[in-house]
DNA sequence: CCTGCTTTGTTGCAATTGCAACAAATTTCT
DNA sequence: AGAAATTTGTTGCAATTGCAACAAAGCAGG
């Protein structure tokens, strides 16, 4: 074997990451609460300006279920969390706009995500790997810097 | 905010292992390479005794698609990747075996993905930062150890 | 042996997804 | 301006998935 070490890191990192996402999610659902899926689109219409996104826009920011925006979508805005909106200066466009109501389901959701963060995560690193991990997260990926995004703020999905 | 650095921390290492996954899986389709959750199933088929595993045990150790066992073997069976066969002291059980072809496919996926692995994630740390990162990882999920099980090898998923 | 209880795998059904075809609006090019 | 190409969102269809009901086989205790 070759460079296994960066095989074997991957392994790990692919493990470690899937499994997390499992217990997370069922316990999301043990609680009531909706899929990450549907947190993931909240908080990324969150962090747009004006609270709104093109359809398109949002199914390239948006981390999981990339194909199928317009059926979530129409399932959210079934639920009152967001809103449709045409875009007036292109006639094609659409826009996903939060309500009240999905920016309340946000922060709903991340009080106890974020519980689940520190427990199953967080509590587990010294503050030094904290560090670390995040550096070398961001040699591994760089999403890609857009203009207008707010971010910082909790909970970056 | 409280202790964000943990929870940024989080944050990256979702959005990464997201994203490289999507990359991967991508890339491995373009190729003409079945979806990784293949892969899954017939690398933990190959590290089991005798390459064989009840669907119960394998359902348990498999990482992706971890309901519809049942459904995904007949696609793997169809394809003479795997075959079946009962189990003789209890009659209600059924092993999976991995076969010659199986085998095989696991080991040409293997080679792609393993570069894949390189290009898009290995080659961009250092040995020590994979080292720091297998780590960290161990800390979040340890995977439960199982007596029988081969590991060590080329590709854990 | 007989009665419940658990385990194991299968199956039916409804919901979700991926993909490709599509129509409307816009842009590009001549 | 007009034809061709591109972008944007929707829709139909087939494949996949999650869930719960189910039957068959084993198990525990009388």
């Amino acid at each position: 074997m070759n460079n296994s070490k960066g095989l074997e890191a991957w392994a790990k990192f692919f493990v470690a990451s899937t499994r997390l996402n499992q217990v997370m999610e069922e316990a999301m659902k043990l609680d009531g609460l909706p899929p990450l899926e549907v947190y993931d689109v909240l908080w990324t219409l969150e962090r747009a300006p004006e609270h709104a996104l093109r359809f398109t826009d949002l199914g390239e920011r948006v981390l999981l279920s990339r194909c199928n925006v317009t059926r979530l979508a129409e399932k959210l805005e079934n639920q009152g969390l967001i809103e449709r909106e045409r875009c007036p200066s292109d006639r094609r466009g659409v826009y996903a706009v939060l309500t009240k109501d999905g920016l309340k389901l946000r922060k709903d959701m991340w009080k106890r995500y974020s519980e689940l963060i520190e427990e199953h995560f967080s509590s587990h690193l010294s503050e030094k790997e904290q560090d670390q991990l995040i550096a070398i997260m961001k040699k591994v990926w760089q999403e890609p810097v857009r203009a207008d995004e707010k971010n910082g703020c909790p909970g970056a999905v």
